[in-house]
DNA sequence: CCACCTTTTACATGAATTTTACAATTCCCA
DNA sequence: TGGGAATTGTAAAATTCATGTAAAAGGTGG
């Protein structure tokens, strides 16, 4: 479970919609005062926290979290505009895991929590994710299908992982694109469709597991 | 995260940056004051502490910290110009657990750091990774291939003591970079490439196991 | 000062990705 | 139902990019 404190909705929302479309669990305040409140109840595996907050700061939070022993070994990763030396110095000495400068990639953010994570939380910590006789190791950055490895290039693993991810669920291309790609529309081009083919070649039978949703983009049928 | 107190900048520096650069967290403090705030709402796993420091000195700031229940098992490692025996005595007996004598080896303070960590933390020896034919002793600091001892550097020592640590498992140039080199990113630079090269060299028969995750890092194939 | 480890620089190589062009399919509406 | 437009599939070529390699430069410790 990944909590954004974040005083901002509208990065709030693509903070929370990022991670949990990568398989995270996430949650979201709006200020260090709820986060704080939450924080007596319940445990995150990761606080992604912001230092310009209204109320009490970041850098506040921080140093209360690592002053707390039931709370010294949550993770937190520093989120600022600011992007100073000084505050990223600060942050680091406090016990922050890692630090991103706004306006941060999703696609970084969600690495570096990934980082963040495994570094933390004595090592592999990802989920296996299957489908039947596929099998996708994240951490090993291995498939396999019914027991034999399968070699996949870079966006043909993180296509199948975003699928995995999310059977059953039909993807736009505009989406596979940013979630996949990080950046937005690729013209008119045929380069999602050429990777999805080699991705369809290379699972053999699964490949049909991949269905095209015409005028929408692809999608994982669920069942096999 | 080791803490360094230290007065001359130039020597604390230096220590710093020995630690961080063999993997560990380090902050440094030029005096007994702040170093004993810091202590308030922080906890380092490791304190090296310089005897002659301005205001309150070492050997105080040790009895202090043995006085305290909270701070009594923080391991501290005493360093010294001086090095009269009498000054060595007293620090052991008061609890330090080791002792250095300036001018030191940076490679020996490290390891010293080590050592006592080790000591400290888990209390026995560390134990002895093995993949086939292949074994590394992080106590002996050692390697063989098929009972052959095989002569590597530190860098390439460290690599592989992590990717024996992690069969399988895939790790991000990145990731790598935090973990042997100790910080972030290094730019568009051969450096890890190097390495991996000549220890792949090294491995000789082995060097094969390390396989290249295109895109992503570098990963020690787990079967042999 | 020497030896060795590490890093940098420059370039080679080959894989991965993208583009281009065209074929095939699906959809819509006459 | 059939033809045209829109969409997707396919194949090869072109390009980009990541990694391998080698030699030289830079540092560090003895």
């Amino acid at each position: 479970m990944i909590w954004c404190v974040e005083d901002d909705n509208g990065i709030l929302e693509t903070e929370l919609y990022a991670l949990t479309s990568t398989g995270f669990e996430a949650r979201g305040f709006p200020d260090g005062a709820c986060f704080w409140e939450a924080l007596q109840v319940q445990r995150p595996s990761l606080v992604l926290l912001d230092v310009m907050l209204p109320g009490t700061d970041g850098v506040t939070l921080l140093r209360r979290m690592k002053g707390d022993p039931a709370l010294r070994d949550i993770p937190v990763i520093m989120a600022t505009a600011k992007g100073t030396e000084y505050d990223k110095i600060q942050s680091l000495d406090l016990g922050a895991d890692d630090y991103l400068v706004k306006p941060f990639g999703l696609m970084e953010m969600v690495s570096r929590v990934r980082a963040v994570l495994r570094r933390c939380t004595g090592g592999g910590a990802q989920s296996v994710l299957t489908l039947g006789g596929l099998t996708l190791d994240p951490d090993a950055h291995t498939v396999t299908a019914d027991g034999s490895r399968l070699e996949l290039t870079f966006k043909e693993f993180e296509l199948l992982r975003l699928f995995l991810a999310h059977p059953g669920r039909a993807f736009a291309r505009e989406e596979l694109f940013v979630r996949v790609w990080g950046d937005g529309y690729q013209g008119e081009t045929r380069t999602l469709d050429m990777h999805i083919r080699t991705l369809r070649q290379k699972l053999g039978q699964y490949g049909s597991c991949i269905e095209t949703v015409r005028g929408v983009g692809y999608r994982l049928e669920g069942k096999q």
